[in-house]
DNA sequence: TGGGTAATAT
DNA sequence: AATATTACCC
């Protein structure tokens, strides 16, 4: 027993030191054969009665990888028996029967191959295959003991081989028999048409397939997503211009990881590769081109990577245009990004303007706190402009990575940071905290305080009209959004109607009572309490 | 021809 | 679900 499970877990010469299950009712065919499979540095253990391998097999499956068991006319009901049995264990049937009919049943029964006697050398060393195939192709979480070290060694494997994949940068070296490559490294969620199994694949499905995800997959045809560039340009769209890369630059070193976009995910031709992105600075967009492919036939017209660095000129560009001009056409003349086209921008640029659209709103629902909150809202003073808020020129402040919420969990490059400094600090979206945020927390000296308005309380609110108060009913309907500042306000709203002989807060008019009265109507409520009539007037 | 936006595709 | 692309309309 060269190998545990634990042992495996550094297995490095993997198929050596397979663990084979051997069943063969034919003594000398079995032996012949053991000797064979210990030659190629496999592990044999033969049975000669089928039951005790099934036992085996029941009692410690994980001891083996794979199984090969012989059918014969008077055994082969036993034979059956077993693979049956050993549903989760490829088993490679052999025999001298060579009907038809035999092999089909063999196979329906889950068996991964049938192979005729006598048994090529050359077969016997591949059995491997169906290890790994097994391995890759079981629902990560079924993967039983046995399997996981041979995956993970073959994961390891492919890694350090860079596969021919990968298009032709310079990297130079290719493997030659990657065949079969595509390191999926955690999961193997595609599938199954990768590994084919060695001689006889296909029919893996037939019996045991509850492993679902064989079938499933086939499709992985569907791919479009080739490649190609059309026309010529997109391809290699590189924001030469380095400008700002310093800040947003190059540490990032996570940088792979977003490697895949999301085209690895069928595509059986070929991985994503630590492609085309460029490693410091510049560089950019890429389209995803497999290179595989030379011919650009490929219809697909690439997406364009919208890296951070790209963004962040694209965030220039509209800032020095300025809100008002920055229009497709014009940002993308300043991108100076080639390959890059004025539809890409476009819609990035869709893309942008929502994502603030989407803040403002929420200022607006805050309107009816307008004037005591103006310390927010007067950042931009000018233009409602739907689209763009001025979010240029303010001075400081932290970078928010996202247009839109700087709390977005930061789970895709986009418009996250993670690990990637966020543009230049300035420009971007200083313009305003996140609205769920007061800016304090972000430490951006929110605005010129609007005289008398303090952090904490709106003490001067002046405005503050009746009807606010009475329309939130001293509840917090409208809270929504988290504003410590109108939660404060609610409390201390709802406090002086809860405690009318206090005194109001600083800044708090009191409402006059007809308008209280009115309200409360509105709302339902016609019996006043006495004391309210009586101060009241 | 271009911009903006809705509808789709990924 | 978030983005990118397309399709359309102005």
């Amino acid at each position: 027993m060269v190998c545990t499970a634990n042992d495996l877990s550094t297995w490095k010469d993997f198929p050596k030191g397979l663990k084979i299950l051997l069943l063969d009712g034919d003594t000398n065919s079995a032996n012949e054969l053991k000797s064979k499979l210990e030659a190629m540095d496999y592990i044999v253990y033969a049975f000669h009665d089928e039951n005790e391998a099934i036992l085996a097999v029941s009692s410690r499956p994980e001891s083996f990888h794979v199984a090969i068991v012989e059918v014969s006319t008077d055994n082969n009901n036993g034979s059956f028996k077993f693979l049956e049995t050993a549903k989760d264990l490829p088993t490679i049937m052999t025999s001298n029967i060579h009907c038809i009919s035999t092999m089909m049943k063999c196979i329906a029964l889950g068996a991964v191959e049938f192979l005729k006697k006598p048994l090529s050398e050359d077969k016997l060393r591949n059995i491997w295959q169906h290890v790994v195939h097994k391995a890759f192709n079981t629902g990560g979480n079924d993967l039983t003991e046995s399997l996981k070290p041979v995956k993970e060694s073959v994961v390891s494997m492919l890694q350090q081989q860079p596969e021919n994949l990968k298009p032709k940068n310079e990297d130079s070296e290719k493997t030659e028999d990657a065949s079969m490559i595509h390191e999926n490294d955690s999961e193997p969620p595609a599938g199954n048409d990768k590994y084919p199994a060695p001689s006889t694949p296909q029919l893996e499905q037939g019996g045991r397939l509850l492993d679902d995800r064989d079938c499933q997959d086939h499709t992985h045809c569907s791919i479009e997503k080739e490649s190609g560039e059309q026309d010529g340009e997109t391809e290699s769209v590189e924001t030469t211009s380095g400008n700002t890369t310093a800040t947003g630059g190059q540490p990032q070193g996570p940088s792979e990881t977003n490697v895949k976009e999301e085209d690895d995910s069928v595509d059986g031709t070929m991985g994503e590769s630590p492609q085309n992105r460029v490693d410091s600075k510049g560089s950019d967009v890429v389209a995803e081109k497999p290179s595989s492919c030379p011919d650009k036939a490929n219809r697909k017209k690439l997406k364009v990577d919208w890296t951070p660095e790209l963004h962040k000129k694209f965030v220039q560009a509209v800032d020095q245009l300025g809100i008002d001009q920055a229009i497709p056409s014009r940002i993308l003349e300043l991108m100076k990004v080639e390959g890059l086209t004025r539809h890409n921008v476009a819609s990035h640029l869709q893309k942008y303007r929502m994502q603030r659209r989407h803040m403002l709103p929420k200022e607006d629902d805050r309107r009816w706190l307008q004037r005591p909150q103006m310390q927010r809202i007067c950042n931009y003073p000018h233009k409602p402009i739907m689209a763009f808020p001025p979010y240029h020129h303010v001075p400081v402040g932290p970078v928010y990575p996202m247009w839109g919420a700087p709390s977005h969990p930061p789970t895709i490059q986009m418009w996250g940071t993670q690990g990637y400094p966020p543009w230049q600090p300035t420009e971007s979206w200083h313009w305003k905290p996140y609205p769920g945020v007061h800016a304090d927390a972000w430490g951006c000296p929110v605005m010129p305080p609007p005289q008398g308005y303090f952090s904490t309380f709106p003490q001067n609110a002046s405005g503050f009209q009746p009807c606010n108060v009475d329309k939130r009913n001293g509840m917090p309907q409208t809270l929504v959004e988290h504003h410590p500042e109108e939660e404060v306000i609610d409390k201390m709203v709802k406090e002086a109607i809860n405690k009318p002989w206090l005194p109001l807060p600083l800044g708090l008019k009191p409402p006059s009572t007809d308008s209280v009265l009115a309200e409360l109507y509105r709302q339902g409520i016609s019996t006043v309490p006495p004391h309210i009539n009586a101060s009241g007037r």
